[in-house]
DNA sequence: CGTCAAAGTTAGCCAAGGCTAAGAATAGTA
DNA sequence: TACTATTCTTAGCCTTGGCTAACTTTGACG
């Protein structure tokens, strides 16, 4: 990763060829599903740590080093690091020993994500999870659906309201 | 991670209390999921490793280096580190030059891993994802998933079927 | 206004999982 | 049998995202 151009390319559509698959994938087609895979984990943890942002500002007004960690079990080492990586990225402003605010663009990432996250659990609800689990299920899950699958489940959802 | 006594612990229920949850959710409560989720991070990784060596088996015969690397879109030297991996954690089983077997406890991994596979498949297509994305799709969301939800898509593409 | 706990910062460590480059083994073929 | 291309291995490097330990800043309260 490149850090600064990267998420905003990454969240765009990932393009990378998405023709017909079946019972035989060729090498290359299922190298590429690795290759996305990977890339899901890489932004999987940056959009952890900005829709977190984005929900304690809305609950506390503010986002502190300390309470990131608590929410995320790590250390405040740990999310003094990735918050210089997320300023990098222009996700977010802080200043030192002041909390952290979002910038536009961590807005809009957090928007999204957090929207992904609600599509997810009420998926998962509408097909009989219960909520426990799907709250735990759509942590993981919420960044590795594509939008042609998360629109699926909105439909679903939807549909199934009616 | 322990390497050698992870996959078999985490391969098994995870525990980690999963009581109620919803709109307020305690910091420990959040934090856990976090951690389920870097902890499903690790075990990914070698899951499809460990699901590609019994597919290149079944398809090929014989598992080698060069086509795992073909296939994940890794060099031959990731593969080899990996393996390396693979082998302290007993479930592969390799010697130089050869190519590569499944422990017991491989195949068992790979069966499970397999299996969850195909079950995300085959809801996702249920739910009206096509086929290319169900595919691509899968192979991010198919370490993710609790028993529960698997057995809830399960029971999902069941009952269309009926 | 001084003290002190809580919060933030910094430095240095580790393992994972990538990479390249260089060398060794294997195996097919002239 | 010897050559050569392919495969495998090894060594060394990089980035991520964790950690601990030690230090600094902040701010609340006596």
């Amino acid at each position: 990763m490149t850090d600064s151009d990267s998420i905003k390319s990454k969240l765009g559509p990932p393009a990378e060829g998405t023709g017909a698959i079946s019972a035989h994938m060729t090498p290359d087609r299922q190298a590429s599903h690795f290759k996305r895979a990977r890339q899901a984990r890489e932004i999987e943890i940056v959009e952890d740590y900005v829709e977190l942002v984005a929900d304690l500002i809305d609950e506390q007004g503010e986002a502190r080093a300390v309470d990131i960690a608590k929410r995320l079990g790590v250390t405040g080492a740990t999310v003094n690091k990735m918050i210089s990586r997320l300023k990098q990225m222009d996700l977010v402003n802080a200043e030192p020993y002041r909390s952290i605010f979002l910038t536009k663009e961590g807005r809009t990432v957090a928007e999204a994500s957090r929207a992904r996250h609600h599509i997810v659990v009420a998926f998962l609800r509408a097909v009989g999870v219960d909520e426990a689990t799907a709250w735990a299920d759509a942590e993981g899950m919420e960044h590795r659906c594509s939008p042609e699958t998360l629109e699926a489940f909105s439909e679903f959802v939807k549909k199934q309201k009616m």
